[in-house]
DNA sequence: CCTCCATAGTTGTATGATACAACTATATTG
DNA sequence: CAATATAGTTGTATCATACAACTATGGAGG
């Protein structure tokens, strides 16, 4: 069994690689991890409705309204008032937007396969699985109410 | 195998889960994570040059100097120039500074408590050494030079 | 048809983490 | 001693983020 400074490791370790993905550049100079991540989502789904960001990136609403303004006024995303609600905003790419997606997309995909190439092969499955269980944990964890 | 829009996901996932870390106020309302981690570290090593932070928490040097900052001023820590080397400085902590490490570090085994209690027990050696693995993985990318 | 409440988004304001560059002060080395 | 390297601070800027107050719109019940 691990001990808790272990664990405690393990989380700083966990915010440190997060803090490389949002500092590099991979994804393009022009944006950032969590806009490439919004613009991938909108080429996903076509529309987008400004609230179901909220879900997606569990923030609060204000802060999907800030994160899709740089993306907005740099021309990679189109906001539209929703035809059945007129309070809603529809997300849709530009042909800028659906450039850049595709894009970094080649920049990801290179990123995965040397993240892959430090796996072996064999273990790869197991590997990605537990992280899915870990963060699953965490994720639930914060849920229940707890110690804070 | 797993695809790369997989793979996002878990990083975003990663990010969610650090985010939740660090705005949890498991470890104390008037710290933040990683000046709990700060401070756990300074108790662990009795003394604690500034430098040597810098490293430990992978950040540039004025942020760990903007990092103690607040808990030197609210008497967690002290500073002190270093008796051999005038440049640098030493960090202990307060008698308050020790008193918050152990009580912090009651609520955070209650936390890691729950973790584990998420985690099949015969799963958990497993998980924690499969996520330790990823988590190597993904900062030996970044340090090549790569897409970036 | 109103009224009341709920929902979608924006804006003001504040905070934390972070970097880079320019700077000061001190050490070290040839 | 001079030149260079190291430790830290400060100015400045950026991103992510939250909360609260606000506007505008939609819907449900009388």
């Amino acid at each position: 069994m691990r001990n808790n400074q272990e664990l405690l490791s393990l989380l700083v370790d966990m915010a440190k690689a997060t803090r490389c993905c949002q500092q590099d550049s991979s994804y393009g100079e022009d944006i950032t991890f969590t806009q490439f991540y919004i613009i991938n989502l909108i080429a996903e789904q076509g529309t987008l409705r400004l609230t179901d960001l909220h879900a997606l990136l569990s923030v609060e609403k204000s802060t999907s309204t800030r994160l899709i303004d740089p993306i907005v006024q740099r021309g990679y995303v189109k906001k539209e008032k929703s035809a059945c609600d007129c309070r809603a905003i529809d997300l849709t790419l530009t042909e800028k937007g659906h450039e850049t997606n595709i894009e970094h997309w080649k920049c990801l995909n290179d990123f995965f396969n040397q993240l892959l190439a430090e796996i072996p092969e064999d273990k790869q499955e197991e590997v990605f699985s537990c992280v899915v269980l870990f963060l699953k944990a965490v994720k639930k964890v914060f849920n229940h109410p707890g110690c804070s």
